[in-house]
DNA sequence: GGCAGTTGTAAGCAGCTGCTTACAACGCTA
DNA sequence: TAGCGTTGTAAGCAGCTGCTTACAACTGCC
C-alpha cells in the first residue's frame, strides 16, 4: 500500500501495509472472499509476511476491524456519529474509514472475530443510545444501527437502484428524520 | 428433507429435498460457506445428483432464492408485505420463508446470482413504494427495505443484544411507526 | 423376460485455500 | 569485519471446494 522507499526492511511499515491492503478488501469482499495471497500481493509484500506479523487471516481481520472502528468512534461525538457513519458509507472514498462495511460484510457463519464485532456493535450502540431517553433507548439504538448497516447492505453489496445512486443529502435527510421519529417517539 | 417412503427413485423428490436443503443453508449460512457436500447430505442424496438436476451450486442458488420470494411476494398484499416480512425475519421458526435472509446472505463479491437478486429486490421495492405518494418514492420503498436487512444482519448475524432477543411486537411497533414518517411526510 | 432410459453411487480430479518451512538477504552491534 | 537476530522469499503441504466421470441399480414399456 504506503511504501516507504527510504528503507528497504521495515517491519512496522509491512505490518501497516498488511493491515491497510486488508482493510481495503475485507470492506469490499468480505472476510470469505479475500484471500491471503491477495492481501500480501496488494500491500506489495510476501504472503509469509502476513502469518508471521499477525499469526492467522483471522487475527488480522480482528486487528483490522478494530483500528477502523476505534478511529471512527475516537472522531465522532455522539450526536454527529449516525450523520458520519452515514455518510461514510454513502462517499465510498469519503471517509477513509470502513468500520461498519467490514463489520457487515464479516458476517459469514459467525466464528469470525464474534467477540470483537460484538464490542464494536455494542460501542456504537452506546453510543446512540444516549441520544434518547426513552426507556428502551439501547433496542432503538440498535435499530438505528441496523439500518445504517441495511443501507450499506443495499448499496454496496446488491447494488439496487434508485438507493445505490442516490444522493447522499437526499437520503441522510430522509433517514435521519424518520431516525428522529424512532428516538423521540415515547412508547 | 421430506423423505418419501413410498418410492425408491424419485428425481421430483431428489429436486424438492436438495432445494429445501439449499434454501435452509444457504439462509443459515450464505453462498459461500454452504457446501453442495452439506447440502446434499441434508438433502440425504448424493451430491452428483445436485450437478446432474441444477447444473451448477449457483443454480440451485438461484432456483432457490427465485421460488422464496416469489412465494413470499404472492402471499402477502403491499400493505402487509412490510410487516410480514419484518416478523418473517424476526420469527426464525414462524415463516419458512427466507428469502430476504437469503437474499443478504448472498452478498459476496457480486456475480452470484446478481441479475436475479436485483429482480428480487426490485419486485419487493415497487410493492413497497405503492404505500407512498412521495415524488421519490421508490428511494423511500429501498430505504424501508435496506431496514428490514439491517435488522436481519444484527439479528441472525451479529446477534447483537439487545436487538437479538427483542420481543418481535415491539420491533415491530418502533419500525413501523418510524418507516410510517419515512414514507408518509413529504419532503 | 429383455431392453432402454432414468436415477443413484463411488471415486477422483484440478484448483484454490490457509498456513508452514527452509533458507537467503539484510543491517545493527561489538 | 564478524556474528547474529531480524526481515524477506520461494516452495510446498494438506485439506477442502465445485464439479466430472464411469458405472451400477432400478423402473416402465414391449
Amino acid at each position: 500500500m504506503t511504501e516507504q522507499p527510504g528503507r528497504k526492511r521495515d517491519a512496522a511499515a509491512t505490518r501497516q501495509a498488511l493491515l491497510d491492503a486488508g482493510a481495503k478488501l475485507f470492506a469490499e469482499r468480505g472476510f470469505d472472499r479475500t484471500t491471503v495471497r491477495d492481501i500480501a500481493e496488494l500491500a506489495g509484500v510476501n504472503q509469509a509476511l502476513l502469518f508471521r506479523y499477525f499469526g492467522s487471516k483471522e487475527a488480522l481481520f480482528e486487528q483490522v476491524i478494530a483500528r477502523s472502528s476505534r478511529e471512527h468512534l475516537d472522531r465522532h461525538p455522539p450526536e454527529r456519529l449516525l450523520s458520519a457513519s452515514l455518510r461514510s458509507m454513502l462517499e465510498p472514498g469519503g471517509d477513509r474509514n470502513r468500520a461498519l462495511e467490514t463489520y457487515l460484510r464479516s458476517s459469514g457463519s459467525g466464528d469470525v472475530g464474534a467477540v470483537l464485532r460484538e464490542e464494536v456493535g455494542a460501542e456504537y450502540a452506546r453510543m446512540l443510545a444516549t441520544l434518547t431517553d426513552a426507556p428502551d433507548a439501547e433496542l432503538r439504538a440498535d435499530l438505528a444501527l441496523a439500518w445504517l448497516m441495511g443501507i450499506g447492505v443495499v448499496r454496496e453489496i446488491t447494488g439496487k437502484q434508485p438507493l445505490a445512486g442516490a444522493d447522499p443529502d437526499a437520503i441522510v435527510s430522509l433517514v435521519l428524520t424518520a431516525i428522529r421519529t424512532l428516538l423521540e417517539r415515547a412508547e
